[in-house]
RNA sequence: GGUCCCUUCGUCUAUCGGUUAGGACGAGAGAUUUUCAUUCUCUAAAGAGGGGUUCGAUUCCCCUAGGGACUACCA
């Protein structure tokens, strides 16, 4: 059994955007596959058509495609163990009911949603299982006869798991160890509806694990309480010496409050909850993206992957995916859920973004200023990101307190270069650097500076620095704020020198003389 | 309500019975600076509570409290 090559999956239902949490069950599935040689397999669960959502699934494929998880096979990808939708396995599933229910592991039930519903109302705390099955109208309860007429004549009916009471089962998970439910619990589960002949989850996920030859399901911990009924589906056909190992990963919590992490919190705290940009057909509502916040995917994943699992010390948190291939162990995942970060998400990205080369910045930036109408070479956004990439971003914090810091998305890049591709239109007075840094004299001073740049011959950084320095010295005069008012309208920017020598001489002389009048 | 899971700085976490309980984000202070930053240095900050076991518990066990998940003809 341990000779297997590993394959997991991760199986996504279409029923809207990937959520966050689910992108970290998908990477901790592909670093487990990765780092054992095994296959990462896509399979998409629509068994309940009722919640489809069209784009969905492509929606779902393109995520991964930005985030670089790949996988091995599944929907998209090919495969020798396919169909790997779901909905196009029904011959597959209809057989192994039909099994289930040869052996007398599950039985027919007739019982109406109203019917249902009524028995809810009646009984305290109903749950069909072992006491009350006898109460309903099930295969149990009525005649052989009875049943086939009913099933002749089209009469919607479902198949029940049957379950025996008052068994411990235990479940060996890879991160909590042994987990203990008794099946009294557990109710009869629904694996069938005939109404539209398709499985439910739980019959899907194991027939299809099995057939699949999946060796570990690593998924998020909502599925622990039924991780029992998935062992005793796997005795129920006889499939326990090749049954997979569970590891119920700890959930994404709010980053404030209590609970589990969900798409309005990212609306309310203004983060993503999703890999890319969603548009709801139904709603019509639109969903950020981290792709579209500027985002870059390898800090998603890095970070994503740090919440629940710990390399441990001396291991550097900036990781590649390789890295984490090569590092990531199961066991090492914490057990407790993990409050969503995104102060921290955003150091990850900055962390990435500055360690790319400069020119790297280009397409994205190109991108972004064409957004605001502005056309330029490689070569010039390549020096604007030299000088300014690691300048100062305003954001707000949880607490709606105004907050600097170091430049994060290649989505802050414009409000911070903007005064390289636009001259300042006008000065605000009350600005508190402008305030500060034009005095009385400052006019004349900045038009001597002017006078002096008209005569520089080599208007490059190196050269302005060798000629305007000993000419500051000299007349003693410190014109470096005021110069920046002039050429960036307000107290941010690279080097003056720099910044001048991007601009050159004439548009630096035409922003300094234009100041001066507005100034005035 | 029932079942199960969880509990170390504000946050993510390290520690696999003996440590001044370590790191990172965030916060504060200082240094540097041609603005805002960056960078560097430093500081504050934690074992939920109560019982055991043990020479010794953050670590093992129990109880309490708190948090979370599940409890569908959804996944």
């Amino acid at each position: 059994m341990s000779q297997r090559r590993v394959r997991v999956r991760f199986a996504p239902s279409p029923t809207g955007p990937l959520h966050i949490g689910g992108v970290r069950t998908a990477l901790y599935n592909y670093l487990f596959a990765r780092q054992h040689g095994g296959d990462l397999i896509f399979r998409i669960e629509d068994t309940d058509s009722t919640r489809f959502v069209p784009g969905a699934e492509e929606y779902i494929i393109e995520s991964f495609q930005w985030l670089g998880i790949k996988f091995d096979e599944g929907v998209g990808f090919g495969g020798s163990h396919g169909p790997y939708r779901q909905s196009e396995r029904r011959d597959i599933y209809r057989k192994y009911v039909r099994q289930l229910l040869d052996n007398g592991k599950a039985y027919i039930a007739f019982d109406t949603p109203q019917e249902l519903d009524a028995k809810r109302a009646e009984i305290e705390n109903f749950q069909y299982d072992s006491r009350t099955r006898g109460l309903m109208r099930n295969s149990l309860t009525m005649n052989p006869e009875e049943v086939k007429s009913l099933i002749d004549t089209g009469v919607p009916y479902v198949v029940r798991f049957l379950i025996e009471p008052g068994e411990d089962i235990h479940v060996d998970d890879m991160i909590r160890g042994d987990v203990c439910i008794n099946s009294s619990i557990l109710d009869d589960k629904v694996l069938y509806k005939s109404a539209d002949d398709l499985p439910t989850y739980h019959l899907a996920n194991i027939v299809d694990d099995h057939l699949m030859e999946v060796t570990h399901v690593i998924r998020g911990e909502e599925w622990l309480p039924s991780a029992p009924l998935h062992i005793l589906l796997y005795r129920a056909f006889g499939w326990t010496d090749t049954m997979p190992r569970f590891a119920h990963l700890p959930l994404l919590l709010k980053p404030i409050g209590n609970g589990k992490l969900s798409k309005r919190d990212g609306d309310k705290l203004g983060f993503p909850v999703f890999p890319l940009e969603w548009h709801d057909p139904k709603s019509g509502e639109t969903s950020s993206g981290y792709r579209e916040k500027g985002y870059l995917p390898g800090a998603v994943c890095n970070f994503l992957a740090l919440l629940g699992w710990n390399p441990g010390e001396g291991q550097s948190e900036i990781m590649s995916l390789d890295d984490m291939v090569r590092l990531f162990d199961l066991s090492k995942c914490s057990k407790n859920g993990a409050k969503f970060d995104y102060i921290k998400a955003a150091w990850f990205n900055h962390q990435y973004m500055i360690s790319r080369d400069d020119s790297e910045w280009v397409p994205d930036f190109a991108a972004l200023l064409r957004e605001q109408g502005i056309q330029s070479t490689p070569e010039k956004l390549t020096e604007v990101v030299r000088m300014m990439k690691l300048k100062v971003v305003e954001y707000t914090d949880a607490q709606g307190n105004k907050k600097k810091r170091n430049i994060s998305f290649i989505t802050d890049m414009w409000p911070l270069t903007r005064f390289f591709f636009v001259a300042p239109a006008q000065f605000d007075r009350e600005d508190k650097f402008i305030k500060k840094n034009w005095k009385e004299t400052t006019a004349t001073d900045m038009a001597a500076l002017a006078d002096r740049l008209e005569e520089v011959s080599d208007f490059s950084a190196t050269g302005l620095k060798a000629e305007i320095d000993p000419w500051v010295e000299e007349t003693g005069m410190k014109p470096w704020n005021a110069w920046r008012v002039c050429l960036v309208g307000e107290g941010q920017g690279p080097d003056m020198y720099e910044l001048a020598a991007f601009l050159g001489k004439e548009e630096t002389v035409r922003r300094m003389r234009f100041a001066i009048q507005s100034l005035a």
